[in-house]
RNA sequence: GGGCUCUUAGCUCAGCUGGUUCAGAGCACCUGCCUUACAAGCAGGGGGUCACUGGUUCGAAUCCAGUAGGGCCCA
């Protein structure tokens, strides 16, 4: 048959991908088996795939394909959340590009835009993890707003509403004037900006007197309404009880004293604007100060800006400085770096602002949750240096935030019926609603009509955080089938900087909501960067094209690509040059199997050099087997993977398809061809999870296969007890091999021209290995000798000598210096492990194992000397 | 400013509870080879005071303290 010598993924991938999809491999029903669950981290609706989910999703797939080999009901839910946010964002800018403003549409006109963006864009980053190779329970695929995906969220808002866990507070958010709305402290990005401290001077009341305060944000100051000073500072304490005016405003504000005021900070003197810093705040709560809210919702000024109003705040700071500086009022600036917080969606800067809002206790939640990571390890994180970082975050853990001023999203089941603070209800119906209303108010006259629903929605991550729940709805129905036999699940693989706006809130809700862990281990990926560090990103145009890469180096050379490089828990430089190595390897193995498919198969006897080789192979197998199951045992899947390119790059092809290979044109005896086949077999079931599409099409072209026999549902080899002593002994026929090679090289002796070789056997190395040895290196023939052979090139293994008699001058100068410097290292050697072991109390601290170990080396390095010695006599 | 963490070959990283897995891997590099599976390859080779300083120990890349320099998170 005629196969190409370059592999070409593009022409096999999307077959192998639909055959798996036709025969519904990925799709999990509850049976008798051990589950394997992950859900995916569910991507942003709007978002496109990047190098980090290709990286997190590659990682879940190399799992989960390994799962379903190793026979256990391996179930990957997929799915995406609705982002609020992000969303919203981009509906009200695609909108507003059609001349379309959110503000001239009703919340259900607008809805329906934001849906018409969800099913027009909402699966494409789906079908590119199809394209990765990703192995989901696609007839799972879930949305956040889905209806029972929603309907889970007003249920729990109204259950722990009804325990007294959320409550509505008058609160000091971050507000992003530019989306409209509040974020949390965890989506805020504070940012170093290079920006002025301004010095001004507010007269105090009845005097000629005036103050100077320091601010980085002059257009506050209409908001002012105190000065503090420190009680201890002497420069200001004859101020004490005095009143300031301020500029502009004229309003009339008192000097107070507080000790929180720094005395080393700008001149010691602060101007207090409650209604836009949180300090100021709690100042003005302290000491009872009016509140003066300056600002509109999108940080234009409002009539407390006076001849400002309806500008823009950093408008306002130019023009103000101007008119302080015109009237007087402005001392000096001075050059100041700040960190600003800014939205980690929009980038605006963050208003600090008054509002009302929703907020979760987390207090007694968080205790489980701690409790589970920290103290019983119910739940293992990878790596675990992550722990401490939950840790911190849990014990200083501040109430939430979950209301958004936005529509996209779950609204508030949060119902008014009247215009004080208490005159609401919450409940799962409008209906429900009503029948409480009637009772809260004790007016049985309320109509449906009179209840007005909360504008606002819940945050994103209060759908998010029920996900391992809600995918098998155990929200609304806690005792179905599929939750209970899928939850808890096995391993979430998400990104660190994730850990407390996701991670530690499913644990969370899961300890609430079914009084058991969410998921066993979680392991916490890398973040992707370029060569020179950066996070990649839209904005520095640094990330590359996903599926273009998948495109140039096949889905597979990607895969490898990105784990090669990504040890748990590291960033990863990414570097092109990796998915080069990805397809390089994928085009060794295609040809190691072009080599299979060449051979012509008879029934002659199999050649001992076959034999040996193929029984250490298997020795060799089974020993790195053992060694990968470690590594997944650890997460360590970067070194799986490179354990098994180096099995099957170095051991399977370099040594065993030399050992087994026959002479040109000759035929391969049936033994040996068929356990190559079998060995072959194994080398792909162990990189299936990496390399899905490769090792299926060429799973299937080894044979015929019937549907349930394809690799993807074939089973994972269960390790045999390796035979460590053929491990050993092949190591040092390894060496013997390329002592040959060496001295080919070095001599200029090509393969073709036969070597005769001759050896001393000291190390007693069994004679069946000549076989391989004479085929490998081209040697004629292996002669057994007690003592030197004159005349010949030499080099040793440990204790063994080995000489290579050649035509021509051997250089006796040269072998004598070789000989010496081998025997100077070997001495050396000698004496320091003779110093430890005549240590007294090294022989009696240390355990009986080194001793040992120190004993073997003193035996070895002796009789090597002896060896040499021997030789050197020989020579001169 | 507080917490966490890191520094090992040119690059990216392993190195578990101190002792032959102790100085390693992959890539890159150098030198030969177009040897009919593969030049996207084969064979061979060079390369590191384990950041610095001190301490503990019979013994330290590994444990402790300090110094210098990175990174992450929080304020």
């Amino acid at each position: 048959m005629d196969i190409p010598s370059k592999y070409e993924p593009q022409k096999v991938e999307n077959r192998w991908y639909d055959y798996w999809m036709k025969h519904n491999y990925f799709h999990s029903i509850p049976d008798g088996r051990e589950p394997y669950t992950i859900v995916i981290p569910p991507p942003n609706v709007t978002g496109i795939l990047h190098m980090g989910h290709m990286l997190n999703n590659t990682i879940q797939d190399v799992l989960i394909r390994r799962a379903r080999l190793q026979g256990k009901n391996a179930c990957w839910v997929p799915g995406t959340d609705h982002a609020s946010i992000a969303t919203e964002a981009k509906v009200v800018a695609k909108l507003k590009e059609e001349g379309i403003h959110k503000a001239d549409l009703s919340r259900e006109e607008f809805l329906n835009h934001a849906w018409d963006w969800t099913h027009e864009y909402g699966g494409v980053i789906l079908e590119q993890l199809k394209k990765l190779g990703c192995s989901c329970d696609w007839d799972r695929t879930a949305f956040t707003m889905d209806e029972n995906m929603s309907a889970s969220v007003i249920k729990v808002f109204v259950d722990l509403f009804n325990k007294g866990m959320i409550y509505r507070g008058y609160r000091m958010v971050n507000w992003d004037p530019q989306a409209q709305t509040t974020l949390s402290d965890e989506e805020v990005v504070y940012e170093e900006k290079q920006g002025l401290l301004y010095y001004l001077s507010y007269p105090i009341e009845g005097s000629d007197e005036k103050v100077i305060i320091a601010t980085t944000r002059p257009e506050t100051i209409l908001g002012d309404t105190a000065i503090c000073i420190n009680p201890n500072d002497e420069r200001y304490s004859h101020l004490k009880g005095k009143k300031a005016i301020v500029p502009i405003c004229n309003r009339v504000i008192p000097i107070i004293t507080d000790e929180y005021v720094d005395i080393e900070f700008g001149t010691g003197c602060l101007k207090v604007t409650p209604a836009h810093d949180v300090n100021d705040k709690a100042l003005g709560e302290k000491h009872e100060l009016e509140t003066v809210d300056i600002f509109n919702a999108d940080a234009t000024l409002n009539s407390f800006g006076l001849h400002y109003e309806g500008k823009d705040r950093f408008v306002v700071r130019k023009e103000i400085k101007k008119e302080l500086e015109d009237k007087g009022f402005l001392v000096k600036t001075e050059n100041y770096i700040n960190k600003v917080g800014t939205s980690e969606r929009t980038k605006a800067v963050i208003e600090p602002r008054l509002s009302e809002q929703w907020f979760l206790k987390m207090e007694d939640l968080v205790k489980p949750a701690i409790e589970a990571v920290l103290e019983t390890d119910d739940i293992n994180f990878f790596p675990k240096k992550f722990e401490n970082t939950y840790r911190h975050w849990m014990e200083n853990i501040r109430d939430w935030n979950i209301s958004r001023q936005l529509w996209w999203g779950q609204q508030i089941p949060a119902y008014y019926f009247g215009d004080g603070q208490d005159d609401f209800v919450v409940a799962e119906s409008v209906e429900e609603a009503l029948i409480l209303a009637q009772g809260k108010s004790n007016n049985y006259e309320l109509a449906l009509s009179d209840l007005r629903q909360d504008e606002d929605v819940v945050d994103t991550w209060f759908s998010s955080w029920l996900w391992p729940m809600s995918v098998f709805n155990g929200i609304l129905e806690p005792d179905n089938k599929e939750i209970n036999y899928y939850y808890p699940t096995s391993d979430l693989v998400t990104a660190p900087d994730i850990i407390f706006f996701w991670v530690a809130r499913m644990i969370i809700a899961g300890y609430e909501y079914r009084g058991e862990k969410p998921f066993e281990n979680v392991y916490f990926t890398g973040i992707v960067r370029d060569k020179e560090r950066r996070k990649m990103s839209k904005s520095l145009g640094n990330s590359p094209d996903a599926l273009k890469l998948i495109e140039n180096y096949g889905a597979d050379g990607v895969r490898v690509g990105l784990l090669l490089s990504s040890a748990a828990g590291n960033d990863l430089l990414f570097d092109e040059d990796l998915c080069q190595q990805g397809k390089n390897f994928a085009n060794k193995i295609w040809n190691g199997f072009r080599l299979l498919k060449g051979w012509e198969v008879a029934d002659i006897p199999q050649p001992e050099a076959s034999k040996l080789g193929i029984a250490w192979y298997n020795a060799k197998f089974n020993h790195t087997l053992a060694e990968i199951e470690d590594h997944f045992g650890k997460f360590r899947i970067s070194d799986a993977l490179m354990a098994i390119y180096k099995l099957i790059w170095d051991d399977y092809s370099s040594w065993l398809l030399e050992i087994v290979k026959p002479a040109y044109q000759q035929p391969i005896d049936r033994m040996s061809f068929e356990a190559i086949i079998g060995i072959f077999e194994n080398n792909l079931k162990l990189l299936h999870p990496f390399m899905p599409f490769l090792t299926e099409e060429i799973w299937q072209h080894i044979a015929e296969r019937s549907p349930n026999e394809a690799l993807v549902v074939s089973q994972w080899p269960s390790i045999q007890k390796p035979d460590v002593g053929l491990i050993r002994q092949f190591e040092f026929a390894a060496e013997v091999i390329a002592g040959i090679r060496t001295i080919r090289k070095e001599k200029n002796i090509p393969m073709k021209e036969s070597l005769e070789l001759l050896v001393s056997n000291a190390e007693k190395l069994g004679r069946d290995w000549d076989a391989i040895i004479k085929k490998l290196t081209n040697v004629s023939s292996i002669s057994y000798v007690d003592a030197a052979v004159e005349g010949a090139l030499t080099f040793r293994v440990n204790s063994n000598e080995y000489f290579i008699p050649i035509s021509g001058a051997v250089d006796v100068e040269a072998e004598i210096k070789k000989i010496k410097e081998e025997l100077k290292y070997t001495k050396g050697f000698l004496q320091s492990v003779r110093k430890k072991l005549s240590n007294e109390r090294f022989v009696n601290n240390a355990p009986d194992k080194v001793i040992a170990i120190e004993r073997k080396k003193q035996a070895d390095a002796e009789a090597k000397i002896e060896t040499l010695e021997k030789s050197l006599a020989s020579l001169n």
